[in-house]
DNA sequence: AACTCCGATTCTATCGATTGACAATACCCT
DNA sequence: AGGGTATTGTCAATCGATAGAATCGGAGTT
């Protein structure tokens, strides 16, 4: 026999299967004495309870699905493991399911989901496909979600936690204004995303609180990685007047810049001024050190984990959830150079 | 009422639930026709059939419980990722969890796979609990370490897949002796991991091959992080004769001797040849560029998800799988100056 | 017409726990 | 001693699927 049950404790114990798992339980109904000699003999035979058979019982599996887009993204990797910790420190499980962004295997975790029986969903994602949030949704399970905010607030079953993109956009602004740069440009991410939206919204609204023009012609976009990233910042440079400063939706953009700027020997910071956002590890390793905005990512996992016992345990708990992102100045910015 | 069962399908199509049982898995004692129908009225009711009932029934849960030390090192997240992929690919879901190689976590995690009867289990440690694994193979299911070959071959139940550390650093130390070093130093990591041990073999076979001396004084130790990779860097520097080259156990802890070598304003690699192993993305955004070893990290994790599979499928399949790593020469390897 | 055989279903037990209803003690009081 | 109340424990049903045994109706055999 594999596994020990509780008949196994009870034949042993000389008592019930049904006074076994109350003894386990802490139930009032069974004397202190005997429940003590039931988990005695529980623990000498290695008993451990089979989450299976209590989950169809009690019709909840203590186990949550985690859908991400890559878990190779170091951005994403951090959140998980925030998420895993807070969800250990419940007694939650954790089933990884990666949707590589594509339309079938987001249909298949779905269903996976659905057919373990997860008692809730997160979703980290940078980028999520229109119809899959409603997709996730019918399986009426609470669905938080981790930078990607559902514009759609009318199902209640959603919920976010996100980084206040456009207070820490400003900043970032502020900080190259403040250096004495006019012309800043912003490389995007074009898969239109909420949170390149509101950064986008926090470069205009600083661009226009100082004053300064917008230049459409200073915004351009990638795909969020290192090769289109430097792609923009080629498009950039061949401008008759290039920018003195530019600010980044992502360290992963922003990396691919400082590449394209070195292949042109332009100096960073004294010709140009480079801003990521992220501060993910690898931005305390380029030359020169990249400034960038941090955000608490593992904290962020930890917080949609938290909100995701909360909601399971029947305690209500905000819907959204806005952390501060803070501004790290590293070497790559200066005041431009004349 | 939550979910469609079985009986709901049986109730609207007006046959015994078992006959839906075997309709839907294809059971020639159905009559196509009635087979037909039935899987007609179960797709109109939505119904996904509940993982957690069929496990029950047939103690299997096509689940596989991943253990790692850190979801945010960049090397597994990797391998994660062919993990989950090829797991996905045959309908097995994975829970994640995450040890931080602390023995209090690596017990619950232990209990937890344990409880929720898993199918078999996967770990992905640069750094294993002596004492874990056997841990671990106290649930009586396969076990496939990545990248952490068990020394001790007596269970049957352990399987590994591992990069080939000897046939690669004796390609990287051939490398720097073709370009003329003769001061080689080896920057390892303290922990004492197979891994480490057998790069340290491979550094001191190319040696002897080379008819070099080995200098244990060349040999010094981190922590595989980048701090300590950049002290272990500041000790070489410190040597009466430094090193022309430098070969470390990990691109973290190249980072790390990098980072030492810009603030001593030393230059790479015309002053010093630095090399590194893993090929993390971060190794194509250095400046310069770092030499490293490639290792297919995300087909590592797709192997060893392939060899569980298999072992469950009561096929055998090969006990210690060895990949190839590839050495890939970038920018920090030159001929030493002199 | 009785009998076997067989395909198509249905019946029923099972997996390992939980839980409400009920039975059997023990205990206390008058 | 008898009745009532706690206390302690047992019974039996349930969750949703699987799987082996039993059943049913009809065709084929003699």
């Amino acid at each position: 026999m594999q596994h020990v049950s509780i008949k196994d404790i009870a034949r042993a114990a000389k008592v019930s299967h049904p006074t076994v798992s109350r003894a386990l339980s802490d139930s009032p109904l069974v004397k202190g004495e005997t429940a003590k000699r039931i988990r005695q003999i529980a623990a000498s035979l290695g008993y451990r309870p089979s989450a299976i058979a209590r989950s169809l019982a009690t019709k909840k599996t203590k186990t949550i699905g985690v859908v991400v887009t890559s878990i190779a993204d170091p951005f994403i990797a951090d959140v998980i493991s925030g998420v895993e910790e807070a969800a250990n420190d419940s007694g939650y499980s954790v089933f990884l399911a990666n949707s590589n962004a594509n339309p079938d295997r987001e249909v298949k975790v779905v269903h996976s989901f659905h057919e373990r029986r997860v008692d809730g969903i997160l979703v980290t994602a940078s980028r999520v496909g229109a119809l899959y949030v409603p997709l996730l949704s019918q399986l009426k399970v609470p669905i938080v979600l981790i930078n990607n905010q559902h514009p759609d607030e009318t199902d209640g079953f959603i919920y976010s936690v996100t980084i206040d993109n456009i207070k820490a956009s400003t900043e970032v602004m502020r900080h190259l204004i403040g250096l004495g740069h006019k012309r800043i440009a912003y490389i995007g991410d074009r898969g239109g995303f909420q949170s390149d939206i509101e950064r986008l919204a926090g470069y205009r609204q600083a661009l226009a609180f100082a004053e300064y023009p917008f230049l459409p012609e200073l915004v351009v976009h990638g795909d969020g990685k290192p090769k289109e990233g430097g792609q923009a910042m080629e498009r950039l440079l061949a401008l008759p007047n290039p920018p003195t400063a530019v600010f980044c939706y992502n360290d992963m953009s922003a990396l691919g810049a400082l590449r394209a700027l070195h292949g042109h020997g332009i100096k960073v910071p004294e010709e140009l001024s480079l801003v990521g956002f992220d501060d993910l590890a690898i931005a305390s390793y380029t030359s020169p050190l990249l400034t960038t905005v941090s955000q608490p990512k593992q904290q962020m996992g930890r917080m949609a984990m938290e909100i995701m016992i909360k909601l399971l345990s029947r305690i209500d708990s905000k819907t959204n959830i806005k952390v501060e992102g803070e501004l790290i100045v590293r070497e790559s910015t200066a005041p431009p150079k004349s």
